[in-house]
DNA sequence: TAGCTCGTTGGACAA
DNA sequence: TTTGTCCAACGAGCT
């Protein structure tokens, strides 16, 4: 038995449980060496965002923490990551790399040439999938072709055997006797400078127990009504496990084998909250099989779409300033919590794209930076869908209603009222339309539209009537007009 | 190959 | 108030 030790290059997997590099590294039986390379420049277009790096700073932490109680050192280090896979080759005397995959086009050539590079100078480099239900490379049409219609893709992979969680002999752990020097969680400066993420902590706890409390609540108090209450964001009873999933701080074969030995089988909330997750593995597939969609909509013609451009609409849609309240909630919420109900979500996509005519990558963009789940696979599947360019796209002519979503999922006007407080003193009928309450009222509650609270950017029919008009001109003559 | 069915999340309007 | 119909056409995916 080798006694060199073992790399655990920790990634986007920063569990000890149902960790299949990490199982896979004790049962080699050589001491482990976790370590984190800290690589900004890995990530081509998308280095993680400022939301994202406030949580891998504390889910760096928590880890830690787990591996010192082992007796165990996280090694942190900040750096291109052959060099610094290099340094700690050579200061630890390594034989042997683990890791588990990523599936993000630029991750996925680096970790290719690392494999090249350290097997070629005799290192044993394996890899492991630790992320997926289903790796995208197993999944494909009848033809032989990827799946690029989520449904038909469920179809293919629901029957599958979901493998059980990774069983990690912990107590089979050991490390070597010294350790690298490793720097300052600190010194990675992941905490944003500006403190809008104060308040993050008050709502999240990045650890992985804290991710399996999550999971165990949502089971026994919230699936079994999901599929009834998903849509209501004051009350949506949503595992809010994304971010994670995210960082892998819980497995999507933990949370199926939890489910299944959870639920009843032929419960309505638990069968479309599975379905769920496996959306979130077809995101993984589609930006597999097609790594540019970050950048690219899937649909090539749509590269051409005649979006305007203007910083003053697209600062009002960030700032939660357009004017539709259930719009505005959700980019409060977003803001203040790292965090935007999945149907809030599509409300706001929409007014952005459709209303507004921006291009959807500005939307991708602003989420990328300030979501705690920003994830390249669903951000982009996400805002594609949004923009009608995409894998299963909604039609062009589909445009939702701010209104009409508001009234219909938060008839109360709470979650609103909750993010929007210069409303809270409406009655719920003018909550999602203040711009129909009589004077008197609006007096009443202290509201001045255009100054305590803005008018709509732009009016909803007109806006409706624009986008639609854009779009299938555009369908019909996609060439650019010069 | 040709033909068939189907498509996560909706809105507006008429009856 | 509720329900049905249309929006519009296309490509994925199957047989």
């Amino acid at each position: 038995m080798t006694t060199a030790p073992t790399i655990l290059w920790f990634r986007n997997d920063l569990r000890l449980g149902d960790n299949t590099a990490l199982a896979e590294a004790i049962t080699l039986g050589a001491p482990v060496l976790p370590l984190y390379i800290h690589d900004t420049n890995a990530y081509g277009a998308w280095p993680p965002g400022e939301a994202s790096n406030w949580w891998l700073h504390h889910a760096l932490k928590s880890l830690q923490s787990d591996l010192s109680a082992l007796g165990g050192t996280l090694i942190l280090r900040t750096g291109d990551s052959k060099k610094v896979l290099q340094e700690i080759i050579a200061a630890s005397g390594a034989e042997q790399i683990y890791w588990n995959r990523r599936y993000a086009g630029s991750l996925r050539e680096l970790d290719a040439r690392m494999k090249r590079h350290f097997s070629d100078a005799g290192i044993a480099v394996k890899s492991f999938n630790s992320a997926l239900l289903n790796e995208p490379h197993t999944v494909s049409t009848k033809a032989g072709k990827p799946c690029k219609v989520y449904t038909p893709y469920f179809k293919n992979v629901q029957d599958r055997v979901v493998e059980a969680p990774v069983d990690t002999p912990l107590d089979r752990l050991s490390f070597p006797d010294s350790f690298p020097d490793s720097e300052p969680l600190d010194a990675l400066g992941l905490i944003p400078k500006k403190d809008w993420h104060k308040e993050f902590s008050e709502y999240w706890e990045p650890t992985e127990a804290a991710a399996h409390k999550r999971l165990d609540h949502f089971l026994e108090k919230r699936v079994t009504a999901y599929d009834q209450q998903r849509d209501y964001p004051e009350d949506a009873g949503t595992s809010s496990l994304s971010p994670y999933l995210h960082f892998g701080q819980i497995g999507p074969r933990q949370i199926i084998q939890a489910l299944n030995s959870r639920t009843d089988a032929m419960n309505e909330g638990a069968f479309i909250y599975r379905k769920e997750i496996y959306w979130r593995e077809f995101a993984y597939n589609v930006l597999y099989h097609f790594p540019d969609t970050p950048d690219q909509p899937l649909q090539p013609a749509y590269a051409n779409f005649p979006w305007e451009s203007d910083s003053a609409l697209l600062r009002a849609w960030q700032r939660g300033q357009t004017g539709y309240p259930i719009v505005d909630a959700g980019m409060r919420q977003l803001w203040q919590t790292g965090w935007m109900h999945n149907r809030v979500r599509m409300i706001v996509a929409s007014l952005l794209v459709k209303h507004l005519l921006q291009d959807w990558k500005e939307g991708a963009r602003w989420f990328w930076n300030t979501l705690l789940d920003a994830d390249l696979a669903s951000n982009t599947l996400g805002w594609q869908w949004s923009g009608g360019c995409g894998a299963d796209a909604a039609p062009y002519f589909r445009v939702f209603n701010p209104m009409t979503q508001g009234q219909k999922f938060d008839p109360e006007g709470t979650y609103v009222k909750r993010y929007v407080p210069e409303l809270a003193a409406l009655p719920a009928k003018y909550v999602h339309a203040p711009w129909e309450a009589p004077d008197g009222l609006l007096q009443n509650a202290g509201i001045v539209l255009g100054e305590t609270y803005p008018l709509p950017v732009i009016e909803h029919k007109a806006g409706r009537a624009r986008a639609l008009d854009a779009f299938s001109r555009f369908r019909k003559e996609p060439e650019p007009v010069s």
